[in-house]
RNA sequence: GGAGGGAUGGCAGAGUGGUCGAAUGCACCGGACUUGAAAUCCGGCAGGGGCGCAAGCCCCUCGUGGGUUCAAAUCCCACUCCCUCCGCCA
């Protein structure tokens, strides 16, 4: 897959967004309270690099002032200019003044603007901070079951998996997916195509009807800015499948490297465009006579006019990213809005795990559970969307257990976390099929979402939350597995009946 | 894919190099008048960052990025998005 050269992400770094020397944590946590800080993020495995940290912002708060100081230096006396000019006086005097004072200007903002380029990379790059109530641990092991509903099922014969069960008249076939797109990719047929559509029917149902959300269809493919807000970019860009014309990309560049005069440019054109592919860059030969900032500048446009979509992750990523650059009124809170999408993942990293069935797949299917909520509230929307999954569970009548994930188990994004796990008898254990998150502010900081407070009259962040209501697939593996008879049919769930043309089993 | 037009504060909309972060109107908030309301009048009203006990002062932002200039909403280049027409298309 191309990687996104770092270049092409300029707009993304625009002030508006990353205002000066902020984080995605509160700007605070890094200036005042540091070490503080630093612990927190390493019960959840992450090494904040504090002198680092501690020297770009001694340099970025001399290096501002000092713009700050010379930039109205240079107000004042353009001022003056063209006030004397409006009376008619002779300019020359102020001129002089104000000479020496643009490049001395010019270098402070270059310096400045490289600071906090390296300061907000390592923002971007630091998790959200851990709940105080999110139990800490390492990994997995730690992770703390809080609830378990339902008894699951023992059976009189020997259970088969999703597999074996979707073999059956060709319902399951991996095969297929595979000459069609490789690896973790399937294809349903039939009454089970017809049992996973039903699912997801359900459960926007059930969310809409019963719960207060409002079902939304969202686009698929979406911008860099999008998967910034929510999380996704810069840190996660190879668990994402792109867009990007690289092809188009390499030759359109070649033309431009060709005119590059030395090889020392081309080193520090490489510098520059870190992490570009190299060898896309490197071709020493050609006319000389071009500039650098031209050749450069010339550069970024043409990886900026290259960089196309990401497909989603998931649909937190559009439904989340609605109110981003944007500020709500206190009355339009709390946002609850719900999806059903395809997800799409790359699952860099995972090989080996789940390579059979419809487990783990680059394309699958996921109603997703979204709040937009005034700060104050937010932990209690955990709560309560967190029931709204679980709920999805029960009217299935699927055993399931709630866990509360510890630090070192969160996603990037979570202050706290809650997974429902589902009984997958095939495999005598519980099995992830929903995450419900609370990221608090962290999400609502990258993407500049704000809420009106009616207390203070000011736009300050809201609260954002996602979770899966349920992953769809997943689900119907657990409705095959859990609801399988000796004779390898499956009995629908009542509250599928209806979405199933009144069939009480497929077989 | 081709041709043209556009992007300014919550909205509408003026502003073609200099006290413009920005007229005016609407909306909104506070006050006056009124028994109350409407109407009218007066005042306030963008966001972010820095300094300060505070009053306040300073910086940045007119789609985005770059350039020219002592000085850019205004001039130049590129990009993005929106609109209109033509072509193609589920």
């Amino acid at each position: 897959m191309a990687r996104l050269p770092t270049q092409g992400r300029a707009t993304i770094m625009r002030d508006s967004c990353f205002p000066e020397g902020s984080s995605m944590l509160d700007p605070v946590l890094l200036r005042a309270h540091l070490t503080e800080t630093a612990a927190r993020l390493k019960t959840r495995g992450f090494e904040l690099p504090v002198a680092e940290i501690e020297a770009l912002e001694a340099d970025r708060k001399r290096l501002a002032t000092e713009t700050q100081e010379l930039q109205a230096q240079r107000n004042a006396r353009s001022k003056a200019i063209g006030q004397a000019k409006a009376r008619g006086e002779d300019v020359a005097p102020i001129m002089a003044e104000v000479a020496g004072l643009g490049d001395k200007l010019k270098a402070n903002e270059v310096a400045l603007a490289e600071v906090q380029a390296k300061l907000s990379a390592i923002a971007l790059g630091i998790p959200n901070l851990p709940d105080a109530s999110t139990p800490v641990g390492k990994d997995e092991t730690k992770n703390v079951e809080v609830a378990r509903w339902g008894q699951p099922r023992t059976f009189d014969f020997a259970v088969k998996d999703h597999v074996e069960l979707g073999a059956r008249h060709g319902w399951l076939d991996g095969e297929a997916g595979a000459k069609l797109s490789g690896a973790r990719f399937t294809v349903l047929r039939g009454q089970l195509a017809r049992l996973h559509r039903a699912l997801a029917q359900f459960m926007l149902d059930l969310h809409t009807g019963e719960h207060g959300y409002t079902e939304c269809n969202v686009p698929l493919l979406v911008n860099a800015d999008t998967m910034q807000g929510t999380g996704q970019l810069p840190k996660f860009e190879e668990d994402l499948f792109s867009t990007m014309k690289p092809y188009a990309f390499a030759a359109e560049h070649d033309t431009v490297v060709r005119q590059l005069a030395s090889k020392e440019q081309i080193r520090g054109l490489i510098d520059a465009c870190n992490g570009l592919p190299a060898d896309a860059i490197f071709d020493p030969h050609g006319n000389d006579g071009v500039a650098l900032d031209f050749a450069l500048n010339k550069l970024g446009q043409i990886v900026e006019s290259q960089r196309d979509r990401y497909l989603i992750p998931t649909a937190e990523v559009s439904l989340t990213n609605m109110v981003r650059d944007s500020i709500v009124e206190a009355d339009a809170l709390p946002i609850r809005v719900t999806a059903h999408t395809p997800c799409f993942r790359a699952e860099a990293g995972s090989y080996g795990k789940d390579v059979k069935g419809m487990i783990r797949q680059h394309q699958f299917e996921k109603v997703e559970l979204v709040q937009i909520v005034e700060p104050s509230k937010s932990f209690e929307a955990l709560e309560q969307l967190t029931s709204h999954a679980e709920k999805v569970l029960q009217k299935l009548e699927l055993p399931y257990r709630k866990m509360a994930l510890c630090t070192g188990d969160m996603g990037f994004s979570a202050a706290k976390t809650y997974d429902l796990e589902v009984w997958l008898p095939s495999q005598n254990t519980y099995r992830e099929i929903s995450s419900c998150s609370n990221c608090t502010d962290f999400q609502a900081r990258r993407m500049q979402a704000r809420w009106r407070n009616p207390a203070t009259c000011k736009p300050e962040l809201v609260h954002t939350l996602n979770g899966s209501g349920l992953a769809v697939g997943r689900c119907l593996i657990a409705v095959m597995e859990n609801n399988q008879n000796a004779d390898g049919s499956i009995t629908v769930p009542a509250v599928l009946r209806p979405y199933m043309g009144g069939a009480i089993a497929i077989a």
